[in-house]
DNA sequence: CTGAAAGCGCTAACAT
DNA sequence: ATGTTAGCGCTTTCAG
């Protein structure tokens, strides 16, 4: 079961000293060719490179870190149960922070937790395993700020947070995505709006309430007294809650979606009450572009703001990144744009 | 921005040398303390371990692999699009990955490739960045299997493979599955079944195909001359293959699927020829128990062979770290049972 | 039971 | 342009 002739055996592993001796140089020079540094003439530099190779030489990963004191990799620290959840972005934001992490030749160490978060924060940031962390779903007040701040571990957050805490973050313009879509309805002529909006606890859905409610403060109108529902991202929560808001004395005749999930639910509720979207009840919503569940896919085409997760995902990794190289100078922030793409599920109010 | 009273500053760092210095120890005795080697007396030990938990200390991972030879680390390679596909039961094995390596206390690189993957397993292999990889996807003839038992880097397969190496495994048994599949179709008078299977190079496949045919050979039967139909997993191939197949001058009375995905297409093409799932066309498949997407969720519920790819995933990181750890000799395989659940898509063959 | 010392494999400051 | 040396922070013989 081993050995046989097809066994390939290692009787000298590859390492930089190996190397160097068959070469006639010194480790350090070795090193320094294979890491392009000045001072080295082309030949010398070629000849290594040929002997690295032909050996099949990588410097090993674990001494290199412990020399230049840095990991070249990061964490993306996150509740497992993110990843068990049919419906969430999650896996969107991971697959474009891979994509930055392979560009730059990093490695991603997924750190799930299943309780206790600021104990994988700390546990990182002793251990040394990783330069710095990607942390997701900011609370309106959220502790974890302060808290790597305090352990001097590098870090990006995906979404804003109100804390006095200096942070680098990336997200989407949430606040302006909510305005925008509460205008059109108001352009549209609907005034009892119900907003399907996410936990509160979330600063994104703080902020998207707080936009909602200046929409209609900017032409001096008022919001129904119980127009935002503060619920969770699925399509399950979406559709109860339609549901629930269609029976009320006066009905909305919109509504305005935290997400895509949410959206699919509420299109739900309408149909099952017999009405139609768009014709009877306006729909609009922001979308993240998630796989599987966007704004176009849906009937009718769901009219909805619409950013690309995968990208932020991109930029948190190229961000921390270059905060860890000090290529950029913390803290910086960047709010991705959003486009507002007019689709089929907005119609002029009932007068 | 910087500075400020809140700022805990770091004036010496908690490392061996200085907790050792604290203590009036030495560091190779602190050392052996945390480690609760034997020949220490219980007061010391647990003065050490009361340092160390008031100092926040924790041993820097990377001189401890450096000096043990070992990351306490594995590495998921797989490439970047799997991330990417809405359809996929990727992220579930994903998940079941995680809850092992947290419970082992041991990190989880992520390492996606581009287009080369060899080119990724050497560079693993050579940096020594993780103790061993988990791969996916095995080929009937797959070549990364000589590949990392030429490198020495140890490796379990999600899959198996029909090369003649030695490897360790973990899979789903897809070869009774699938013959099971078969003669309840069979049992219920259908003989005109088109198999709608993955692609052909993957050994899963393979092995589904030859299964299916199998179950027709023990009762002396013959399946359709074109009755399997190697496609991807998708819900759309499974509507194409379906409506293709429907148009058939002798149409198939049963579809036998090798996902839900697919089920799902077949469903919606049933439905869209007018025909009726279970009454006038029976399905069956293979359950693989997705987030989002399983058998029980379709209406009418999927009769299918289900098991949990979670737990296929939680086994795939024991048993690496097991090998690794030398508590378990390889090579080692294990192959999940699943269940036969009976639902409502299938009926008796129209006599 | 504890300490001193060597070494894991690499990089970088300091020679020359 | 290259070599020598020290050191990253830990574990682990080997001594005592």
């Amino acid at each position: 079961m081993v050995g046989g002739e097809g066994k390939r055996l290692h009787y000298e592993r590859a390492n930089l000293k190996t190397l160097a001796r068959q070469l006639g140089l010194s480790p350090s020079t070795v090193s320094r060719a294979l890491r392009e540094h000045p001072g080295i003439p082309r030949t010398t530099r070629e000849r290594v490179a040929a002997a690295a190779e032909a050996a099949g030489y990588r410097p090993n990963a674990r001494a290199r870190s412990l020399a230049i004191g840095r990991a070249e990799a990061i964490g993306l620290v996150f509740p497992l149960e993110r990843l068990q959840l049919p419906e969430t972005n999650f896996v969107d934001v991971l697959a474009g922070i891979s994509t930055s992490v392979t560009a730059r030749n990093y490695g991603l160490l997924l750190s799930p937790f299943a309780d206790d978060e600021a104990a994988m924060l700390r546990r990182l940031a002793s251990t040394k395993t990783v330069d710095g962390v990607i942390i997701t779903r900011p609370l309106v007040d959220d502790p974890r700020i302060a808290l790597l701040n305090g352990l001097g571990l590098p870090f990006v957050v995906h979404g804003r947070s109100e804390v006095e805490e200096p942070y680098s973050c990336v997200d989407t313009d949430n606040d302006n995505s909510f305005e925008r879509l509460t205008s059109l309805l108001l352009d549209y002529g609907h005034r009892r709006i119900v907003a399907v909006n996410g936990l509160e606890r979330f600063r994104y859905a703080a902020a998207r309430a707080a936009s909602f409610g200046r929409a209609f403060a900017r032409r001096g109108l008022e919001p129904l007294p119980d127009a935002v529902e503060f619920v969770s991202m699925t399509e399950a929560t979406g559709y109860e809650t339609a549901l629930r808001r269609l029976a009320d004395a006066q009905p909305p005749t919109a509504f305005l979606c935290g997400s895509v999930f949410q959206a699919r639910g509420v299109y739900r509720a309408i149909r099952e009450r017999g009405l139609r979207i768009g014709e009877d009840i306006s729909v609009v919503a922001h979308d993240d572009d998630v796989r599987g569940c966007n704004a176009a896919s849906l009937s009718p085409p769901l009219t909805a703001t619409s950013t690309s997760i995968r990208e932020a995902g991109e930029e948190l990794a190229t961000m921390l990144i270059d905060l860890i190289e000090g290529r950029l100078e913390g803290p910086v922030r960047r709010i991705l744009p959003f486009d507002l793409v007019m689709r089929d599920s907005v119609r002029l109010a009932p007068a």
